[in-house]
DNA sequence: GTCTATAGATAGATAGAC
DNA sequence: GTCTATCTATCTATAGAC
């Protein structure tokens, strides 16, 4: 790696860095270039504008879980469950939002916040990444892993939004990454009604069920 | 209520619609004042500082959905469910959250980026509402609603997390609170599984709304 | 309570030397 | 590629009249 792309590398990484931790506008080039120990005007060197480099930012921040998800998924082989693909997904968008620094933190702490040329461009990038999900559960639920019921926008939303808030929360001390997604794949799968069967117990007769937890239909 | 309070308050709105629409920074005092139909400096009379006016929008953020869960889920009767219950507070939390303005969505975007004193502060707020859900969901679960293996405070944060995301995606022509916290809880309790865990799996035609007409983001 | 006026700090961006 | 110097704009906050 030359040494000018090191530089733009530890630009970036600054800004990713003080995004995350400060918001948008409390980022300033000035903090950026005294963290990365050049110039203030250096960096217009290597960006036309404040705006682009947080762009760059933001498109890493999705890119590096898209890329994370799909290469994990992607090593298993033909014959895995896809509850089991889902849980891989979930431990490598974890892996990707909690370890692999602060690009995704600072995509989802400011995505609201930029202008809305930025905002438009990367929700491209964005909704790339929700139609990957979009297929592995729609996979998912045409081989019979996901029951029919399922509103699969409304899963895959759901999902995504409570893995990605988990920056705001989560502890490698309290739970691993691999423990945390085998413990939300498992609830989300088995639900935690405790009127059901045993968790993971597999049951034939889906046309049975304890009337009382679904009482409150309407 | 007095001219002063309604002045006030129209700080307070505007304050809370800059914050969740521009971010914390990039919210200031001159154009809350403009949006006010007052000058800067006048602002001053009713708060000490920025932050302070931060302060409470984030803390009222808070409170609303405390308050308006808590009366939600009183007004059930004794002998209500607690899956009942819970679909109850998840309502009562979408609702504060997504019809009931901008000082939430105002509190959850900005967050992470107001000073260590305003979030310390904030912070005990926090606590007393995630303990309310806390408590609901551990008498849920000694009552036998949640299953024994669920990671209560797993729950709570996977939950709540899923559901503030919601502010990214919500669109109300989509789908209804009622019927989007109806879905969640089914979800949630139920689970996605297609073979095991069948409680509820019963009724097919629940979810009404196709998954391709729900958006990405907005 | 609301105003005018302004202090003092800091922001993004540019020009041009080396 | 990196620098110094600087322009212009905008910010929070204060002083003090009315």
């Amino acid at each position: 790696m030359k040494k000018s792309e090191r530089t733009r590398k530890r630009i970036l990484d600054a800004a990713a860095h003080w995004l995350t931790h400060k918001g948008l506008a409390a980022t300033s080039l000035r903090e950026l270039a005294e963290e990365t120990n050049i110039r203030t005007a250096s960096i217009y060197y290597y960006f036309e504008s404040k705006d682009a480099l947080v762009e760059e930012v933001l498109r890493i921040g999705i890119e590096v879980v898209h890329q994370s998800v799909k290469e994990r998924v992607e090593m298993l082989g033909e014959e895995v469950s896809f509850q089991q693909r889902i849980e891989t997904a979930i431990t490598a968008h974890l892996y990707a939002l909690l370890m692999h620094g602060n690009y995704t933190s600072a995509h989802i702490l400011n995505y609201s916040f930029v202008s809305l040329d930025i905002r438009q461009r990367v929700l491209k990038v964005r909704r790339e990444y929700g139609e990957y999900w979009q297929d592995l559960l729609e996979q998912a639920q045409k081989a019979g892993d996901i029951a029919p019921y399922v509103d699969l926008g409304l899963l895959r939303l759901f999902l995504i939004g409570a893995l990605n808030w988990s920056v705001e929360w989560f502890d490698a001390e309290v739970k691993s990454v691999e423990r945390l997604a085998k413990d939300c794949c498992k609830m989300i799968f088995n639900g935690i009604s405790g009127h059901s069967t045993s968790a993971g117990v597999t049951r034939h007769d889906v046309l049975t069920c304890p009337s009382s937890t679904i009482t409150h239909d309407r």
